[in-house]
DNA sequence: ATGATAAGTCAGCAT
DNA sequence: ATGCTGACTTATCAT
């Protein structure tokens, strides 16, 4: 045993009780490795020993509790960050969907639109009285000439 | 000997049955309505008074402790589930959008393939090879009777 | 007074 | 022994 008794500012306050009892703060006894509890706990009468080992005990608790805390705190702002971030996935595909319904449909009457003409065209490209029964048709065309006659779609080479 | 001023017991239906207290169950004391508390405390003393009514306080403190813990499991709860529920929508959407995606790739090449096979006819049988390279052309259906997915004249394929 | 909640204490479990 | 967590108590705040 060393005589190395933590020369502390403290020297001038002794424990006038009788007991040896070096007033360990909190924060020291719950840092404390069990090899510097067992010197501290040299000369102690065996209740004292039990009561300071269960203070540390108690210390210990309190952290455990407050982790536990901060474990529950945590691992709810941690749902809450996921369920944002989903939101977020919904809201992105959900406008992907919809520009893409309005594409496809787009597309799609576009494509009608070019059968139609295939067809009045393959069958016969010198009537265009039949061309529209029970379908009518818009054309817009966009074209610098003017050609009373030109077909309905571009050759884009 | 070790005495006991906390006669806590977690983990188990609190029994405190005191001496002079005429048998007021826990259920009963925290139940009472304050004026059937007060034809109770009729004839006590005020120290048991006091006592009483803290035992009632801290009675209901449990309760409200115990409905604490148990929002907090059913917020938790209710976080996973909408978590859940937006996974689901996000797959669902994500499928919409494959699908979709899928479809727009294979009209855009029916569409090529229809467009290839108008010129061709278009240009054949009349055949002024005329088609201006610079002419664009935006065509609108409205139609009503269009059977779906109906084949082009020819799907080349 | 009543209700809610953070912090602390204790029991009990698991490692 | 150490660490975690549910239940309980207490202190504190809000209504």
């Amino acid at each position: 045993m060393t005589t190395h008794f933590k020369p502390s500012k403290a020297l001038k306050v002794k424990k006038e009780a009788g007991e040896n009892a070096p007033a360990l703060s909190d924060d020291e006894l719950v840092a404390m490795s069990v090899r510097e509890l067992n010197q501290h706990l040299r000369g102690l009468t065996k209740e004292d020993v039990v009561r300071l080992k269960q203070r540390r005990r108690t210390l210990k608790n309190r952290g455990y509790a407050a982790s536990c805390r901060i474990k529950r705190v945590t691992q709810k702002e941690e749902l809450e960050r996921q369920k944002t971030e989903l939101q977020q996935e919904v809201d992105k595909l959900a406008r992907e969907n919809a520009s893409m319904r309005l594409e496809l449909d787009a597309l799609r009457a576009k494509y009608e639109a070019l059968q139609c003409f295939a067809r009045t065209v393959a069958r016969g490209p010198l009537s265009p009285g039949k061309v529209a029964a029970t379908t009518s048709v818009i054309t817009i065309v966009k074209s610098n000439n003017h050609s009373p006659s030109s077909p309905p779609f571009s050759t884009p080479s």
